[in-house]
RNA sequence: GCGCGCUUAGCUCAGUGGUAGAGCGGCUGCUUUACACGCAGUUGGUCGGAGGUUCAAAUCCUUCAGCGCGCACCA
């Protein structure tokens, strides 16, 4: 057995087990299998994409999830792979290209020209996320990696296009869209994020036609489409303006056109809010969605003023022609006030739209675009509001069921050339939607699908449907989704649409959002901000077992994380205290991987430290069972650091000291038979560390990764041991508390002494000695003139020749008299209040007198010890 | 405007009816038969405000405030 180090090398171990795990096939998942199933399938990761510490997190989950189930016995599979992301890489290929000077535009290589550009990009690129996934220790089944634009998932994504226009659910249809004039795109409803935008409100005047001298003034934050008006609305019951229904109007832009072209007529629309602003509306039925639908309501024509790139065309008149939307804001309102009939310019702040991928306000464009009927919406629907899909945190149902309270038709076609084609085909007037070409003289459809429209296949396009294959038969429904709520609506809920409508099951019986995670000081992560840390960096530094633990430690269920690399150092940290326990037992001879503590002679400790490990364990089962991960992780350290190492540990330096102890054999089995335990409950979290520590150790002869999930309610302790073991450490922090008083330190050779309450063995009083940290202690029969603590075990004494002040003495037991004091007072008010005696229940009422009567008897002892300072 | 979440120690957060907790930080000590990525001790909080329910409230209810997020066609 090779000695352990004395300090974890991460880099010494990470690489080289993860290698071995996967050369030998061990995330392998077989359909074939009698095992139970648990399936995950990941995420896409945006194909030329690098790895997070969203990603981390995401995954890290995942993996506690597959290895749990692998321990569990379970046929696991954790299907991964990666997405095309039509945009982002479309984005991403073009400015590179335009960057190395190849092109201006994409036109300039053509389709078929800069399609294999991005493929090329593809092949260089996307595989860097998942180097680092397994960098991470994802225990993915590497031999199913997928992605979005595999030809045998194209296919899939095509015949579900066919199928759901053959089912009438898609139509193609002359709307309004959000347009992104950056990209050059429509947008689906979810792309378009709502910003708070500073701008201002102009209010300007028309002329009403045959009412001379009468005006009506108009209030809009979009001057530059002015030209594109073609009716001014006014609510119908307005008073103000209900009798000018009918009449005419002059817009004053473009000034050089003739008035017959410039006449709108004024209509009245419940739609105007007769408090906003004058309560005059200006209809923009090219450019504004809610106008749009008032030109629908009034047979009102639309005139397109702006074109695909966010630039004027000439129908905006010879000034704005050409101008940037923008810059043609600016321009249309001075071209009013030039005109005499800008009445004023407020300060305005209203919300905008933008592109969530360019950054830059949507431009509401009419054309011509397909769209989708949700499909199996009420399975959909039903099947969270049951409570038989669950949501964690539950709260996201809520979310989710208003999404689907008030779906919209999702426009589904993107001006895009990266991405699965839309399988329509025209000749002439004619044409057909079907998944092959009909044959010569055919044109297929420019246009490609939303990147979602592939992404919400996933769960079954990934195993092999539309064949039945055992995948699906084994796999489907999946067990678990772990994701973020920011994708809720993109992609979870068009997921189980999809599932209910091509599988006829839900495609996960549970899922999980993730936390974001957030900088130190509130900020999201992002890359343009600079605080968006490298995990890879942070792997080197930390290893990844510590960056796993430490991340997962401070993500609380349902919150956003305050990430500070600190935490990870933790996470480091942690890894190193296992290892060195670990280490220390490893000094004190082999292990026994059978090792029953039950078999041996034990030390109060040992049965201390089981009685605890029993009850973490049942606390791990309740944790899991509700995706408490931060709080397992929390209770695993805290039973490393304080039951194991701290505690047990130290008491057992008195065995490990002593080859002829009769408990010796006892507190090494307890060692390893709790080490056995707790590595494999850690190995989740800390997939690395634990193998290395497992194999070494040899605690099993395989791998962990297969040993088995210990069962709880096995473990037998003796309870009345373990409460003396309680007590000694009661003691012993009472007796470490009154040495701190004098600040002194744990290495001097001090001597206390115990006039004991109980008559407590040599061996206990060693033991209490080496948890002091002192040189002995030993019993005595009278009071000695020093100072004194009481404790469990009886009035513990700690002479300090020429140290002791009696002054300092008697301010230090006032002081604890005090305390003891307030708290005696604090339960005596409560057994005093006849009400609160006679309602509360019983064993409350007891548990008040014990406390009570606990700070009774301490003061009465400090009273004593105080006595002898005083007289 | 509607909805959701958060507000507990200097910082990050646990704690969902019964003695206010952890980690980090600060301070004081320590080469003690694993670990300085460590050990011992210590400091530090009228649990955002106000009402209410209850024998008992950080915890349940109402309300207010601040912050964050989501949804929403007031130009």
């Amino acid at each position: 057995m090779p000695e352990l180090a004395p300090a974890y090398d991460p880099s010494k171990v990470e690489d080289r087990l993860y290698r071995q795990w996967t050369e030998r096939g061990d995330y392998r998942a077989n359909p074939a299998s009698a095992k139970p199933a648990f399936s995950i399938v990941i995420p896409p990761p945006n194909v030329t994409g690098i790895l997070t510490l969203g990603h981390v997190l995401n995954n890290t989950i995942q993996d506690i999830l597959a290895r749990r189930a692998r321990l569990q016995g379970k046929e696991v599979l954790w299907l991964p792979g990666t997405d095309h992301a039509g945009i982002a890489t479309q984005t991403v290929v073009e400015r590179t290209l335009k960057k190395e000077g190849k092109i201006k535009h994409r036109d300039d290589l053509g389709r078929e020209e800069f399609l294999k550009q991005v493929w090329q990009w593809k092949e260089k690129h996307g595989g860097i996320i998942i180097q680092q996934l397994k960098k991470l220790g994802a225990s993915c089944d590497w031999s199913r990696e997928r992605f979005t634009m595999d030809p045998s998932y194209s296919a899939c994504v095509q015949q579900v296009f066919v199928d759901l226009h053959k089912k009438g659910l898609i139509y193609r249809g002359r709307r309004m869209v959000n347009w992104c004039p950056v990209s050059r795109t429509a947008l689906s409803d979810e792309e378009v994020i709502m910003k708070e935008q500073k701008g201002h409100l102009w209010h300007f005047q028309v002329a009403v036609e045959g009412k001379k001298g009468r005006f009506l003034t108009i209030a809009t934050t979009r001057p530059e489409t002015i030209p594109g008006d073609t009716a001014i609305a006014v609510h119908p019951k307005d008073p103000r303006y209900a009798s000018l229904i009918g009449k005419f109007a002059l817009r004053p832009l473009p000034p050089e056109q003739p008035e017959t072209q410039r006449r709108i007529p004024i209509v009245g629309d419940e739609h105007v809010e007769m408090e906003f602003g004058t309560g005059v509306l200006k209809v923009t039925p090219a450019h504004d969605p809610a106008d749009f639908a008032i030109g629908q309501r009034h047979q009102l024509p639309a005139i397109e003023v702006i074109d695909e790139s966010g630039h004027m065309n000439p129908a905006a008149g010879e000034k704005l022609a050409g101008l940037d939307r923008i810059k043609a804001r600016a321009a249309a309102a001075e071209q009013l006030k030039e005109l005499g009939c800008l009445e004023k310019e407020d300060p305005y702040t209203n919300q905008v739209g933008y592109s969530e991928r360019a950054d830059v306000p949507v431009e509401p464009r009419l054309s011509e675009q397909w769209f989708l009927k949700y499909p199996s919406t009420e399975n959909s629907r039903k099947v969270v509001a049951s409570g038989e899909m669950r949501f964690f945190p539950d709260r996201w149902t809520k979310v989710y069921d208003h999404w689907m309270d008030n779906l919209q038709d999702w426009c589904i076609s993107r001006q895009l050339w990266w991405g699965h084609r839309i399988p329509v085909w025209y000749r002439g007037k004619e044409s057909r939607c079907q998944v092959e070409s009909p044959g010569e003289g055919w044109t297929q459809d420019p246009d490609v699908l939303d990147t979602w429209f592939s992404s919400w296949l996933w769960p079954f396009a990934t195993m092999g449907w539309p064949e039945k294959t055992p995948e699906l038969k084994k796999f489907y429904p999946t067990t678990d989704l772990v994701t973020g709520p920011d994708i809720i609506f993109f992609w979870v809920a068009r997921m189980i649409m999809a599932g209910f409508e091509y599988m006829g099951e839900r495609p996960f019986h549970n899922v999980y959002f993730t936390g974001l995670i957030r900088d130190a000081k509130g900020r999201k992560l992002s890359k343009s901000l600079g605080n968006s840390p490298d995990p890879l960096d942070l792997i080197a530094k930390y290893g990844a077992d510590g960056l796993r633990f430490g991340l997962l430690r401070i993500a609380p269920q349902g919150l956003d994380i305050r990430y500070d690399e600190k935490q990870i150092e933790e996470g480091r940290n942690f890894a190193n205290k296992l290892w060195n326990a670990c280490r220390f037992r490893q000094q004190q001879g082999p292990c026994d991987a059978q090792a029953d503590p039950a078999k041996h002679p034990r030390t109060p400790f040992s049965d201390h430290l089981l009685a605890e490990l029993d009850a973490l364990e049942k606390n791990l089962e309740k944790m899991y069972a509700n995706y408490e991960f931060s709080q397992i992780a929390q209770a695993l350290y805290g039973f490393v650091w304080d039951e194991f190492c701290a505690r047990f540990i130290e008491t057992a330096k008195a065995d490990f000291a002593n080859t002829a102890s009769p408990t010796r054999p006892g507190t090494l089995a307890t060692a390893d038979f709790v080490l056995s335990r707790i590595l494999r409950y850690l190995h989740p979290f800390m997939p690395f560390i634990t193998e290395e520590l497992w194999l070494t150790l040899g605690l099993g002869r395989e791998s962990i990764q297969f040993s088995k999930w210990p069962e709880t309610g096995q473990i037998r302790w003796d309870a009345i041991s373990s409460k003396n073991a309680e007590t000694c450490y009661a003691t012993a922090e009472a007796g470490r508390r009154l040495r701190g008083e004098f600040g002194l330190s744990g290495s001097s050779k001090l001597k206390y002494l115990l006039l004991a309450k109980t008559s407590p063995s040599p061996e206990d009083l060693r033991t209490l000695a080496k948890l002091l940290q002192s040189g002995s202690v030993e019993t005595c029969t009278r009071a000695p003139k020093a100072p004194m603590t009481p404790t469990p075990w009886g009035d513990l004494y700690l002479p300090l020749e020429g140290l002791l002040d009696p002054a300092k003495e008697t301010a230090r037991l006032e002081k604890e008299i005090t305390v003891a004091e307030a708290a005696r007072a604090r339960e005596a008010a409560k057994l005093a209040d006849p009400k609160m005696a006679s309602k509360a229940p019983p064993e409350k009422v007891e548990e008040w007198k014990r406390i009570e009567r606990e700070a009774d008897e301490k003061i009465v002892r400090l009273r004593e010890q105080l006595k002898l300072f005083t007289t």
